[in-house]
DNA sequence: TCGTGTGAAGACTTTCACAGCG
DNA sequence: CGCTGTGAAAGTCTTCACACGA
């Protein structure tokens, strides 16, 4: 069935992005084909939910076999636009900015790394990877203008997130990958996806504190 | 009106945890009184669904004025089982383990850092952070159940995800949250939560992409 | 038989609309 | 009035049940 992009639950996108880490994982041991049961093991959810996201989209999977693994793939990458080569730029330099330029998940995702912007003069010049200088934030602008830069992952101290942030948006910036833990607000030209650390084990200590009570 | 927990969404904690952080900054900001609106407008979303997610632990709320913010706050450390201070312990400490060791965010609420493992001789036995000493993966077991440790940040690389999670799982560590980039299976006595950076950028990349088509 | 794709039913979440109260 | 708290309606997402094909 043809849907429109409207239809397409949120939730099924975040997933698609699960499929898509699972099935490169299994590429690597050599795995061909997998049915959406399997998958659905692996991706902690149920083989119907792995059938519905999918079909919004198209009819990848054989009767009586299930899943080509590598052509699943390169549908996935197709629907979430990673097909071609995305370039990003890290806005903070201090650990966590220098934990994600170094994260292996990146490269082999056709996310490539193209600037790095910081205001300590003390890191400005220097090239913490092959070909990767750091940068004042004061060329921001230009950079992202020049080389048609759409993604920012941001990794600033907290005070600064916000007035970092507008300064993206201006400069062009369409997404923003929020890791500084603050909330940020930016024109709606602009989309953000929050990380919060911090959440994830709040999240963790209810559900552990819950256990045992009745479900 | 009183509600079961397991009648709360699981949305609901979620966005609990987001308030939480939300609240904190505006007390630093020496904001008093909060009202659903204003709530909402800095958590991206609306007012009743502030006043519907509170309303399911209780009643904070005082009518014509809105919420007190400090009490608001000790409410929902107390719904997230944070007003004791809770343990946990780093497990990988490469780029990404040094960046949440050095995390704002988990000192002001109350998660304490407890230990750090590693496997890499250069790391065990330094110090990095004041009382907090580097120890191999081997000593996990004992330090776990010595110091009734329940969370686990696992910062591992991705190709040994699996094997330290069971071994976490097993040394009694009730709640990790995955930071590898790869899927984990554990026990059902351990929580997951899953924090992907990649997935991040993926999520962008297709809501990008698909600005302009109709929503 | 085994596994996909999909309308329809059911479950869960959000939003509406309004009572209640300072 | 202005703002909270909440049943009920609307909307979204998941699960069921089954057609279909190898």
């Amino acid at each position: 069935m043809k849907y429109n992009y409207s239809d397409i639950p949120e939730v099924t996108v975040r997933r698609l992005s699960n499929y898509f880490h699972i099935l490169k994982c299994l590429k690597e041991n050599g795995v061909d084909f997998i049915s959406s049961k399997q998958l659905a093991a692996l991706a902690h959810t149920n083989a119907v939910s792995v059938r519905k996201d999918l079909s919004y989209f198209g009819e990848f999977g054989k009767k009586h076999i299930g899943y080509n693994v590598n052509f699943l793939m390169k549908e996935i990458m197709k629907i979430l636009n990673i097909s071609k080569t995305n370039k990003y730029i890290i806005v903070g330099y201090g650990n966590l900015g220098t934990a994600i330029a170094h994260f292996p998940g990146f490269k082999d995702e056709n996310f490539l790394l193209k600037g790095i912007f910081d205001i300590n003069k003390n890191k400005i010049g220097k090239e913490p990877i092959e070909g990767i200088k750091v940068m004042h934030i004061e060329e921001i602008d230009a950079f992202v203008k020049e080389n048609k830069i759409k993604f920012a992952v941001l990794s600033t101290p907290m005070n600064v997130a916000q007035v970092t942030s507008e300064r993206l948006s201006k400069a062009g910036i369409r997404g923003i990958l929020n890791m500084t833990g603050r909330h940020i607000r930016v024109s709606s030209e602009t989309l953000v996806f929050d990380i919060n650390i911090v959440t994830g084990l709040e999240w963790l200590s209810y559900f552990v504190s819950k256990k045992g009570d009745k479900r």
